[in-house]
DNA sequence: TGTTATGTACACCGCCCTGTGTGCTTACGG
DNA sequence: CCGTAAGCACACAGGGCGGTGTACATAACA
């Protein structure tokens, strides 16, 4: 990537700097957190002037925002949209994440900010209820009785591996992915499964 | 409090500088986050001269990783070790947090220092770690078939909503305490408890 | 009483941070 | 081919940061 595409839309007539610059913010924010990483330092990393960088975001803060309005489609949403899986197979595999990713940058975000108004952090709190809600989604096609309680559930489940991944320096997803399993299995009857019905203690 | 009480043990003639600079980073750290708190703001708040601080504390890391020791016995133990309430009860009530917590500063703190290697980060891995394992012996303590497990997923828990109460800015906790309703119930065999035994639907 | 540890007041250093001002170069589109 | 928008290089401002040097005040204890 990176490779100086001037851009999809024919505007911009340069080398796409805007794109190199959220690209850099992508690797710096999530390897060193956006506290400890300067605009010096993301824009050499970007091979882009100062000057141009702030023509482009008008402070860090909207860089910031920008920055995480880029996870979207690729993160959790290209697992639930998975059709080759049932819907609990895709609840599940939402908790096999690669162990390359080091934390959920909307957790780091929203802490490092500690700002509740600043724009980045009301666009993680807007994010998280968005996957919340997008699990209540899968839950309710998989037939749980009460869908958003078990989406609200598995997104604090995913939440707390993130963290705890984070703190404790080694992977917590498999802990995580078990308790969503007692959950999932908990919470959809005996009847909605076809293939998928083990007993509980999956462990 | 910061009523200048010179010390308990007698030792340190003046007046509790160092008492003082621990109160206010509590209060600051867990306000403003560690990042965002100058040492000229903390030793303001704390009434305290910069001059009497650096010679308490060689540096900012070293008084974060004693702002870290004030929680130890405070936060979790006393809920642990509560004798009036069974084993099952003790790990329910750890769920049971005032609204006032904002965060766990265990995370926040490996959050923004960003550093494993930072002393108060490894203090924070070694409580959560020691968390883990205190809920593994109340665990074990009421029955469970396998209490570390029960006690990595407690504590996953505890983590996961404070992470998400941090962010969506909704209190997660209970959330958290639904779940783990249904993890202990799931944990402890028929036979073990005497009194505590509903059944795991408990929703 | 005097010594010593403790705390204070205040100025100061060097560093890095976000953010600009100015003038120059490049690439694209007409 | 030229005009213009995009990008670049560089220096600098202003401020907060962690941290220190110096000289002075006070409290505890001998």
């Amino acid at each position: 990537m990176t490779e100086l595409e001037k851009g999809p839309t024919g505007r911009r007539r340069g080398r796409g700097a805007r794109e190199r610059i959220l690209s850099a913010s992508q690797q710096l924010f999530r390897e060193q957190g956006i506290n400890r990483t300067g605009m010096d330092q993301l824009c050499a990393a970007a091979e882009v002037s100062k000057r141009t960088a702030y023509q482009h975001f008008t402070g860090k803060d909207e860089l910031v925002a920008e920055y995480l309005r880029r996870f979207d489609p690729s993160v959790l949403s290209g697992v639930l949209d998975r059709t080759d899986l049932t819907p609990r197979e895709r609840l599940l595999a939402a908790f096999d994440i690669p162990p390359t990713t080091p934390l959920c940058p909307y957790i780091g975000a929203a802490v490092e900010l500690h700002d509740p108004q600043h724009p980045a952090s009301q666009y993680a709190r807007d994010y998280k209820k968005a996957v919340a809600a997008r699990l209540a989604d899968t839950a309710r096609e998989a037939g749980a009785a009460d869908p958003e309680q078990l989406g609200e559930q598995l997104a604090l489940l995913l939440d707390g591996a993130a963290a705890r991944t984070r703190v404790v320096n080694a992977d917590a997803f498999p802990t995580a992915a078990a308790i969503a399993a007692v959950l999932i299995d908990n919470a959809i009857p005996a009847t909605a499964g076809d293939d998928q019905r083990q007993e509980k203690a999956a462990n």
